[in-house]
DNA sequence: TGACTTTTGATTGACAGCCGACAGAAGTGC
DNA sequence: GCACTTCTGTCGGCTGTCAATCAAAAGTCA
């Protein structure tokens, strides 16, 4: 959490660490059971110095509010044995939606991102804001009646789009494939369904950020690859998601490859990553070569067949797609980058190309101890991370000192 | 401060904005205060929420500490004229210290980074640290009898070092160009001066705070480009400065420049765009065309006095630089890119050169309120940011509450 | 079974933080 | 000069928090 910490000098007034700072009450100490762990009411009279007699009223608190729940007992070391209490994922649900070009993926999750119930739906984009959200709308309201949940359970409903979102409004800004949804209120038009929080963010960054919640919750410092139709990535740094100035922040597939390429890119410059490693550019590449792959499913089905030539291109567009992750390796030092979107799903030879480019391009220092792996969260990261993206707020110190208030 | 703030739903609770957070204490009070504007207690009680009597309470501590001064009267409205408040940078002192590859810059600043005293030395950084930090200890203290400060005066000692810094222990990580140093433990000797809280960051990380906590105090995404002997950047994401995982972030010099390029590279690489846009490049490129140039200074000389070729060399060079600036605008999203080193000396045609390939190589969302721009704090960029270094988190809401307790 | 240990809940008193009310200070306008 | 307005400092009371104490609960160990 606190990224940031400072050399005291010994034995003098320092700097007090960014991380000491808690405030007494229910919210800050629930932050201390987020994790799942059950712990008894000493463990956390020790984890905070506060006087038990305090600690016990917090807990009776959050009991009530049902953000915990008790955890059995534990064995006793001699005298009564403490009861322990954990995070309580069924306290409230979620509204986790992840649109798509083509498709919607709705899912009602726990406070832990657990998936209750879900559907996937065929959902053009392009229909328009009021069409698509109508539609996710009804669909999300028969998923909440499938768990026996109301929208006045919900902590919050997470968004993610498929294009770049000011994200204080919630409203996609000049988003290159969503026609008619720029600048559109989405929040607003989703109220009428969901009295509840509505956050919505680029779909990339969704999913980097439930890569992040399910798989690496301690990473200060990731990035999460998407490469698809497009190309492009979420950032979090610092351990928080990034989004630069206007919302724009991750978006690799208009940066340059280095090798001097010169196929022409959609965005009307040339040598783009999108344009050569993308899985439309993959495809297109192999019907160059005479296969016959219309799209690139059909392009990944080749793949997944061994064939050596496609098994060559897709790992050149590896190389590709590493030989820009390089310098974005040098520019944001990250710890781990996983690499998602239906490409990933090609196998080992597009990893490893990338791997090979990365490592061979990228400084020792920053590369030491890089990481870099295949999405474990899959199709459901954007779902995980819309989830996220509510709980990340959601239950904050201060909101869940508003909840049990 | 709140980057990030939550779409509400209008007739219901909704998730706390992190920005109105603010438990009442002379910290967070001084914080309204911090930027300088004198402000009447009725202005803070209305920022605030408080009760006039709790106001003049925490206005009091402020005034005790001498972390806030009078400031004159307002014109009355019609009754007893209200008086005012505002920060007093002169509270206490901050120790500055720049040190570069071949000198060192040492300043002593108030709290607003204003220098007070200040002296560049030639120092070889090669000389060790033992070496160099008693040198460095030695201007320090005769700067601050200059000052009349004492070194129990100051908030903070800040230095920014030639090389990757684990931040959180002050110590230089596998510095290239600082032999001797890896792993020493700065803040440990320079406590032997200075009993107060040191803290260590790169060099360009330090210019960047510095150009951000001098020019550009409300942006929340930026970088600071240093062309000059090597590349490197800092980069301020979300209102605060990016270490990565290791302190390696920001590393410019070694990305593949995208013509494909091929020129070697001291990395053992290729094609990087230190080895075509540094100081160095481009004094070896005009060598190669028959000028006398024996080190970069001769360059800028040559470029000053605006022969032909020389322009010509340096666009091409500050066009390389955009090249790689225009991907990491597409990553980033910053809304200011600041040059600065020697190399931004000389002149328009560098920056020109930079513009023109970022502003052809990068997404138009990202671009529309990018300002590319030359430093404004130039050589002196280095110690302001030490000092804001400092100032960042000494006058943090705990620190001052600390400092009036 | 009984002594001992540990956890838990309830009670109590001390204390700090904050507020509202009040009176005095210092101006303006007639 | 006087009424009025606005600002300022002080005081008492309210509330919420914390720490210490005590008794009861629920186990272990001999």
């Amino acid at each position: 959490m606190a990224s940031f910490s400072v050399i005291d000098e010994q034995n003098s007034v320092a700097f007090a660490p960014a991380g000491n700072t808690l405030p007494n009450s229910a919210g800050a100490l629930f932050q201390l059971l987020r994790d799942g762990t059950p712990r008894t009411r000493s463990d956390l009279t020790a984890m905070t110095g506060f006087a038990r007699s305090t600690i016990s009223a917090r807990v009776e608190e959050l009991l009530d509010a049902s953000l915990i729940r008790p955890a059995g007992e534990n064995s006793s070391t001699g005298g009564r044995p403490p009861s322990t209490f954990a995070f309580n994922p069924d306290a409230r649900s979620v509204l986790a939606v992840d649109l798509g070009g083509t498709h919607a993926r709705i899912a009602v999750t726990d406070l832990a991102a657990r998936v209750l119930a879900e559907k996937e739906q065929e959902l053009d984009i392009t229909r328009g804001p009021v069409a698509v959200l109508d539609a996710v709308g009804a669909i999300a309201m028969e998923l909440l009646q499938e768990t026996g949940r109301s929208p006045e359970d919900l902590l919050g409903v997470g968004v993610g789009v498929p294009g770049p979102v000011e994200f204080a409004t919630g409203r996609p800004m000049s988003p290159p494939i969503m026609p008619g949804w720029d600048h559109f209120d989405i929040p607003g038009h989703l109220r009428q369904w969901f009295p509840v929080p509505i956050m919505v963010d680029n779909d990339v960054n969704a999913m980097a950020l439930g890569e992040h919640a399910v798989t690496y919750p301690g990473v200060a410092n990731m990035m999460f690859v998407k490469v698809a139709t497009g190309i492009g990535s979420g950032i979090i740094s610092d351990g928080r998601l990034q989004h630069g100035a206007q919302g724009a922040a991750g978006d690799l597939g208009h940066i340059a490859i280095p090798d001097g390429d010169t196929t022409p890119c959609t965005c009307g410059n040339a040598g783009c990553l999108e344009a050569v490693a993308s899985g439309p550019a993959i495809a297109a590449q192999l019907r160059e070569r005479g296969f016959d792959v219309p799209h690139h499913a059909a392009m990944l089905d080749l793949v997944r067949s061994g064939d050596v030539e496609a098994l060559r291109t897709v790992r050149q567009a590896g190389r590709q797609v590493g030989s820009v992750l390089a310098g974005c390796v040098n520019l944001l030092n990250p710890s781990v980058i996983v690499i998602g979107g239906v490409v990933s799903t090609a196998g080992e030879h597009f990893l490893a190309g990338i791997r090979e480019a990365v490592y061979s391009r990228s400084l020792p220092l920053a590369t030491q101890h890089l990481r870099i792996v295949v999405t474990q969260t899959r199709a459901r990261a954007g779902v995980l991370g819309a989830s996220a993206l509510v709980t990340g707020h959601g239950l904050s110190v201060e909101n869940v000192n508003r909840l049990v208030g």
